[in-house]
DNA sequence: CGGCATCCGCCAAGATACTG
DNA sequence: CAGTATCTTGGCGGATGCCG
């Protein structure tokens, strides 16, 4: 039995404070969900590849982003203990996020991710247009 | 100058078919924004973890999905080519899902992200507290 | 410049019921 | 069992405007 089996027959869901991703209600889980969106994962590649960036740069990094999105994302990785934002009091200010080591950590799994999907995106779409043409709409 | 910087700096957008996550309108940025959330990094998980399962299997196994959402992520990886779907003819029918090479290779850089989360996810919620602490709700 | 507040459309996603 | 169909709604996310 692998160590997913294990947590997930689970026996006890918080006696030893095993978190589980799987679990609907673990922390972990919480976060993960979090994690796992669009924005957050973009932001911390972005943050990983070309190191620290204010507010603007990080916006025309991560194309197409909304200027509320942005920060929503970032105040959550903040919040979280992933970024770092710092307030430079100039005029005009500046204000620049870096990643934390918790946040590099992270990043440096999300990366191979982002590039994975830009090695397969044609492989992916080739398989999409197979299928679509297999399932004519309103097949099944 | 790496070789995210290349890509967003980006000579042609699309002269060599070069994909780039970071871009808004590349094909990769929308396989991208389809495999990155919640459902399917979870369902990804799962069958990586615990090998072909049913799709009653997986409502179990992936805590707090909807039938229509499990649905829903199975069909998008499916017709990704990440998934197969075999279909039993059987009374009563069983339909089991597994995953292809091209969803295996994804799921094993998955897996780390779920597992990272886990170990992480107190250090996380404490940085929360931390934050929430030093920010009353309503300062800046 | 780097936000936050507000309004709002619209789609994701849950609940429920029905089918093969 | 493994879905599909329909309805409803919460909240994601865009657009705009104001502030420090």
């Amino acid at each position: 039995m692998t160590t997913e089996e294990t947590a997930r027959t689970g026996a006890e869901p918080q006696a030893e404070q095993e978190h589980d991703v799987f679990a609907q209600l673990c922390p972990s889980r919480e976060m993960f969900a979090e994690l796992a969106d669009k924005w957050s994962l973009l932001i911390l590649m972005s943050l990983s590849a070309c190191g620290p960036q204010r507010f603007s740069e990080l916006q025309r990094g991560v194309g197409g982003v909304s200027r509320k999105m942005l920060t929503q994302s970032l105040r959550n990785l903040e919040r979280s203990g992933l970024v770092l934002r710092t307030v430079f009091p100039e005029t005009p200010p500046r204000v620049v996020y870096d990643l934390r080591p918790l946040g590099r950590e992270l990043a440096e799994l999300v990366a191979p991710l982002g590039h994975w999907t830009e090695r397969r995106a044609r492989q992916m779409l080739a398989a999409r247009e197979e299928f679509d043409a297999a399932h004519p709409e309103g097949s099944r």
